[in-house]
DNA sequence: TATTATAGTGATCGAAAGGTCACTTGTCAA
DNA sequence: TTGACAAGTGACCTTTCGATCACTATAATA
């Protein structure tokens, strides 16, 4: 029960934080959110920024999880279309999934704050994305799906594109099937480009 | 004299902004760091919010004026070296120049509160690059530099990877040498690939 | 049943926030 | 020289912030 009210605060924490950022979110907001009075948080963590320590271990232990070890690396598709297809669906999860857009917002929010922070949104919005995908078209260029050429250079080519219209969709929900639209768009540009014929 | 403490007064509001966020900035410090007192700030401006929108204004002027008419258009390049030439130009100009960096950085910080910032952010980050290399990729075409094909989606691979790079600068900025190498390996890459034979 | 640890309450604290106001200083036009 | 106005000061106001503490309710354990 302890533990169950230390976690409700600290989802309640990261969709304040994810809206308003760590110093535009104060303690009373948060424990009403919970139904609780504000004395009663301080039960559970020390401080403020208690909260924000405990919030981004979590927000890195599950990175590491979901993207640390290559097991949870996704197969490498038989066909071009396959490829297409993985990558459609990895960005409707991560575009719906709202604690992985909260985490974006709020990793997007505290990066000039915190050095964690920083750290962690780099990964998330960069090189975390580009070396699954550099490990993808390695082993798609040795199926013959994709012409050879430098891996690395192709996902960073391939993920940044796609990682700026997943931020844009966080900034403007509105223009989410857009977006995607567009991502899918890119991405048969892309194949055909790169593809073997 | 007037006129210039309070543009002083934007000036400084941008680079605390830039650092700690509009909710993370005081007045007291905002006022200290111009060599005055706290309430000699409202001799200038009648809120703190008043000089979050003064600041926006500007913000919205200046990008108006370096990117709304097509006269600041660069002009399009006559060879691939010289496009890369170009390119490498205008990141170096993006990524050092502190009133851009500190934009870029405020935008990035206060999307999500405020509809303004939120619209300038789409601008600064995604459409405005893009559509400026949309017409130089359109006129490289023409030159026969390029390969035809859609010039809106190849000024998007084109800008994005690179402001994913931006963004790691201003970010974490002791990377920005070796940022600075992969944009030009990308350009290269880039023109590897499109670039006619 | 008595004990004890824990979750939650409400009053309260000091610090810091944004903002006001009467006042002084400095500058320029008449 | 003087009057007027803008620029800047310092004391003070109210509100809100994070945080503390004595207290109560609850529920599991000995």
């Amino acid at each position: 029960m302890a533990k169950d009210t230390k976690e409700k605060i600290l989802t309640a924490a990261l969709d304040l934080f994810s809206q308003k950022g760590y110093e535009g979110t104060n303690i009373r907001e948060l424990s009403t959110s919970l139904g609780l009075v504000k004395s009663g948080i301080y039960k559970h963590f020390e401080s403020k920024e208690a909260i924000w320590d405990a919030l981004l271990d979590r927000m890195i232990a599950y990175y590491g999880e979901r993207f640390g070890s290559s097991e949870h690396l996704p197969p490498v598709p038989d066909s071009t279309e396959e490829f297409i297809a993985m990558t459609m669906r990895m960005v409707e999860l991560t575009i719906h999934d709202e604690q992985i857009v909260k985490t974006r917002k709020v990793l997007t929010l505290e990066q000039f704050r915190d050095d964690r922070a920083r750290e962690l949104a780099t990964k998330h919005f960069l090189t975390g994305l580009a070396e699954m995908f550099r490990q993808i078209f390695a082993g798609m260029m040795d199926k013959g799906l994709i012409c050879r050429d430098d891996p690395a250079m192709l996902a960073f080519a391939y993920v940044t594109p796609i990682s700026a219209l997943i931020h844009l969709c966080d900034r403007e929900p509105e223009k989410t099937e857009d977006a995607i639209g567009k991502i899918e768009a890119f991405s048969r540009h892309f194949i055909a480009t790169y593809g073997v014929k």
